[in-house]
DNA sequence: AAGCCGTGCTAACTTGAGTCAGTGTAGGCA
DNA sequence: TGCCTACACTGACTCAAGTTAGCACGGCTT
């Protein structure tokens, strides 16, 4: 959908569909930034830098709708609360990738999984796709190591350790939170970040 | 100067001296998000989101305009411009935390400490407080070890070994590159991303 | 049916980074 | 003058997570 590097696209709005954003180092190896569903704005900042510095793949079928650059900017220029709506769009995107920062540095693998499957629960449930009991999640056990900057074979360690305790499972696609008020203390989990609802736009 | 969960503030722009925001944890352990210097702008967030999801420090004696919320939103809708420039910034501020996440997520602790260094040389060089020699710099290996997600032992071995390789001596408040482009060669550092100029302002 | 992938899962071994516990030094201040 | 605190620095030990090397299963393709 975007590739590092590539010039000039537009962003799209997710629709249905899974997608990643991701950085690949010269190593090889790579960093998931974060991965988008439906209702998520996508390549803001690919529009805004002209060059995209980083990924966007699809994980499942993706339907989004396109946005054109010139759109955009002549719209913010015509309703100045669309750039306020946007900026505020932007600023969730950085608060997540902050909370994300947190779980990489200062989080172990167990407390980062549980953080970051609560975090994806939450977001889910805003757009109809989860509730309290858990949701369906096509993500493999690479993809949520190069997600967490773990390896694959300790992610799976990590998830059998949090089924064991009791608390999380996730197996076959889908993701069942056993005892969410334990894992949400376990992860030192809260939503605040996440459900703003735009206050400047009353 | 900011604090979690504290309501309604200013933000800020910097004049002269170093800040650093970060967020603490339940266990006591804070991550530091990033540091700010003359230039930044500082606080947007917290605007955006009403209440503060993260801590702003003073490292060394800071001075800085105050920038109201009323002001910042009404100036939005009277210069549409404005707004795009403040995404603009906003977007670049991103861009520097997603790097930060590449570097905790998938670089070893002194790829780390390289490409972090590197970083703060450019920006301080944009602002003309540093060159391609080094630069001036008041971070303890403590406040070190919370931004990049280390001990602050290790922190100090790090630092040893890259003054070993003769690349990089970091000592008495001063970074010095004993051997630029094998650091950056080392760090797999990228500026693309910091020396965007705005190209929507042109 | 046979062969492949992609994925989940595991055990055994290695290593990078944390922890603990301490030394040395410079500056502030009583 | 001596005390105290902040910071840089180190060695010895521990442990969380990576690496390697595999097995097992289900869905595809040919």
């Amino acid at each position: 959908m975007i590739h590092q590097g590539q010039v000039g696209h537009s962003a799209y709005i997710v629709a249905s569909g899974w997608a990643c954003s991701y950085k690949l180092l010269p190593s090889g190896s790579r960093q998931i930034i974060g991965f988008q569903i439906p209702g998520d704005f996508l390549g803001l900042r690919a529009i805004l830098f002209r060059t995209a510095d980083h990924n966007v793949e699809p994980i499942t079928r993706v339907q989004a709708s396109e946005v054109k650059e010139d759109f955009l900017l002549d719209a913010f220029t015509r309703t100045p609360r669309l750039a306020t709506a946007v900026l505020w769009a932007a600023s969730r995107d950085e608060a997540m990738v902050v909370e994300h920062l947190v779980d990489l540095g200062r989080r172990n693998a167990a407390e980062r999984m549980a953080h970051f499957l609560l975090e994806l629960g939450v977001r889910l449930r805003l757009v109809g796709m989860g509730d309290r009991e858990g949701y369906l999640c096509p993500l493999s056990q690479y993809l949520l190591a190069d997600a967490l900057g773990l390896s694959a074979v300790h992610v799976n360690r990590v998830l059998r350790e949090l089924r064991e305790e009791g608390m999380l499972t996730f197996q076959k696609g889908k993701v069942v939170f056993d005892d969410y008020d334990a894992l949400v203390e376990f992860a030192g989990f809260h939503r605040a970040y996440l459900d703003h609802d735009g206050p400047l736009l009353r």
